[in-house]
DNA sequence: CGACGAAATTTGCACTTGCAAATATAGGCG
DNA sequence: CGCCTATATTTGCAAGTGCAAATTTCGTCG
């Protein structure tokens, strides 16, 4: 295995890096990464089921439960008991929570700039693309031919 | 800021899928995922100091001395002051150490393969190249237009 | 040679994390 | 309607984590 060419190494590797960089932004205004990812994630779908949010900021249920406890405590979020199947708790942004987000924002988008400073506007959307496909062919419901 | 083509979010979901995919074939073998990112940079470069190790798994500091700890305590790795510079400790793999590591090696490979199963040589090439580039464009020395 | 600031690593501390077990609610079946 | 299994979330517990302070050694200057 070459290491220095091993996808999962690179991406694990940029990934970290966008995080410490993006880390001190973040400390400023009290918020930790993994918040950071639950905030935006709620800020571009809306009220979520925790499980869903869990899927989609890849964090363990059970961390994002307490997650979602401190997101409460700050004022950020809410949680609420699901109108139809009330086994299910919906999380939503308090104003504050998205007036956070949205400070957050900018820096954020600059970091994005930042990394894809030296790449050309289509070398930007095919590593978006690969991303993405890359990412589907993982997944863990339908991936290997069974 | 569009979510769904977030660079860091992205690569960081990717990033996360890989590591909850691969959990399970180093859980059977007693490594944490931390631990594999240590002694595969560890495999692939031989001796090295604890810092460079930090910066090329890019595990925290104070966090890889402790995981150190436990490679050691698990017979995998040693450490050694450094003989030039005593202030300097390397770290090494233990025979054990590279065993277990090349017994993984062949799943880590097939866990990468899964993931890009979809594209073409090329593409994996160029997704290579563009993390390579993106991962450089960030590099918290020399990044900033000063 | 002894003192002083810099560099490399480790440790104290408070907090976060993930697994597995516990809890809460649904929905189907006899 | 009550019971049983499945689904959604939370919590107990035993680690792991990162920041900042402490420790160890180095290199230089007076």
């Amino acid at each position: 295995m070459e290491l220095d060419s091993y996808l999962p190494y690179l991406v694990n590797r940029l990934g970290q890096r966008f995080v410490s960089e993006f880390t001190p932004s973040l400390a400023e205004a009290g918020i930790d990464v993994q918040m950071w990812r639950a905030l935006s994630v709620l800020h571009r779908h809306g009220d979520l089921p925790v499980g869903e949010l869990s899927e989609l900021t890849s964090i363990n249920l059970s961390t994002l439960s307490r997650l979602i406890g401190r997101m409460d405590a700050k004022g950020l979020a809410l949680r609420s008991r699901d109108d139809g199947d009330s086994r299910t708790v919906n999380v939503r942004l308090t104003p504050e929570g998205k007036r956070a987000t949205e400070k957050l924002i900018p820096e954020a988008v600059a970091l994005e700039a930042r990394a894809v400073a030296g790449l050309s506007r289509s070398e930007v959307e095919t590593l978006r693309r690969l991303l993405l496909r890359a990412y589907a062919s993982l997944e863990p419901t339908a991936p290997v031919a069974a």
